[in-house]
DNA sequence: AAATATTTATACCATGTGGTATATTTTAAA
DNA sequence: TTTAAAATATACCACATGGTATAAATATTT
């Protein structure tokens, strides 16, 4: 049975993650947390041990939306190749996506948690290292298969890839232009095709 | 005559910059700046309107100082390919360089500034507008003196370049590690010489 | 339906917020 | 050196902050 408090604290989640996305744990004030779910303060604080411990439920909330979202996109495919270009793929509708949920939970929390929350900031480092670890495990099954060059090193190349699409996601976020979105992915695109398959 | 106002404005910005860069401006208060200058709110606010116009004075001294920088390391050399070999080259040391000015001020401050303080983030675009134009004159002047390509499209590639260096300067400083940096900048000469350098 | 346990609302706390009017001190001019 | 002007410090403002003790209301169990 699904307790009452169980629902509730999901739906504080749910409601309170995208500000807390697009603000920051320091700018975000309780009273935009209780004007948004309409709960008082009373009901936060009786689902949630502080405001720190709901900023880091609602990050994980927030990433868990992007990771899901690869990964559905990614099943597309059973290729590891084609996988990979999946994931670029999904980075085309990155600028709309992202926007949704309050911008890109990687970015913002990365830059407003350095050398101030380093709870949240140490749960960004071990999102940003499981990612790429999944990208180098891909690369490393389509070394195994055959259809991936062997030569190159799987986890230099996830942290290249991770780097260059997150540069284009700050950019398209600060600048309001998808187009960086568009030629990373493209470059990415070139690059995977030239390094990683096999001729 | 250098008044003794335009003194204490100077220092309180030089201050004050690495602060508000360091946690935005949502995040930081006044009485970090008075602790941080030993003033007073007095002293503050008898040379500014308001906390943010200190932080838009704050901003553009931060930015300024890397791209004085930049342009110093850039005036090494005087013809156009290599002054574009010397900025990627300034951003190997970009980690350190950033860290004693409290970070990327384009990078925490786009990202602060976004949905939460129009002017701030204006000024951010501004600069990032600015700057990419700056390395799209250069490549144009390369073309003139017939030393690069001249069927690529100079802002284009400025935009690409910008691109991924930011995405670099935010995954060392989200993870604590220059190497991507390195990389990125390797990346980045090798894409020069081969798309930009004639044969 | 009554009793109990859980969840939420209310009212409050001490402290901190950006900002300001005014008194005091320091600087520059006469 | 006196005087006028500019810069800084003090003391305060109304309001917002995260957090909590407790009362009220709602679920759950018996």
């Amino acid at each position: 049975m699904i307790s009452k408090s169980e629902k509730t604290t999901k739906y504080i989640i749910k409601t309170v993650a995208p500000i807390f996305n697009r603000k920051g744990y320091a700018a975000t004030t309780m009273s935009d947390l209780t004007a948004a779910t309409g709960l008082t303060k009373g009901a936060i604080y009786g689902n949630f041990k502080n405001k720190e411990e709901l900023a880091i439920k609602s990050f994980n909330f927030s990433v868990n939306q992007v990771l899901k979202s690869i990964s559905t996109h990614q099943n597309k495919n059973k290729l590891p190749l084609q996988k990979l270009y999946l994931i670029t793929d999904f980075y085309k509708n990155y600028y709309d996506f992202s926007k949704k949920i309050g911008g890109c939970p990687i970015l913002n929390t990365g830059v407003n948690s350095k050398n101030q929350n380093n709870k949240l900031h140490h749960e960004v480092m071990l999102i940003i290292d499981k990612t790429q670890l999944n990208i180098a495990k891909l690369i490393d099954h389509g070394k195994e298969l055959g259809y991936i060059n062997k030569n190159i090193n799987s986890i230099n190349f996830a942290r290249r890839l991770y780097s260059h699409i997150q540069g284009a996601v700050f950019m398209s976020y600060a600048m309001n232009d998808k187009n960086y979105l568009y030629v990373a992915v493209e470059e990415m695109n070139h690059i995977i095709k030239n390094e990683l398959e096999k001729a």
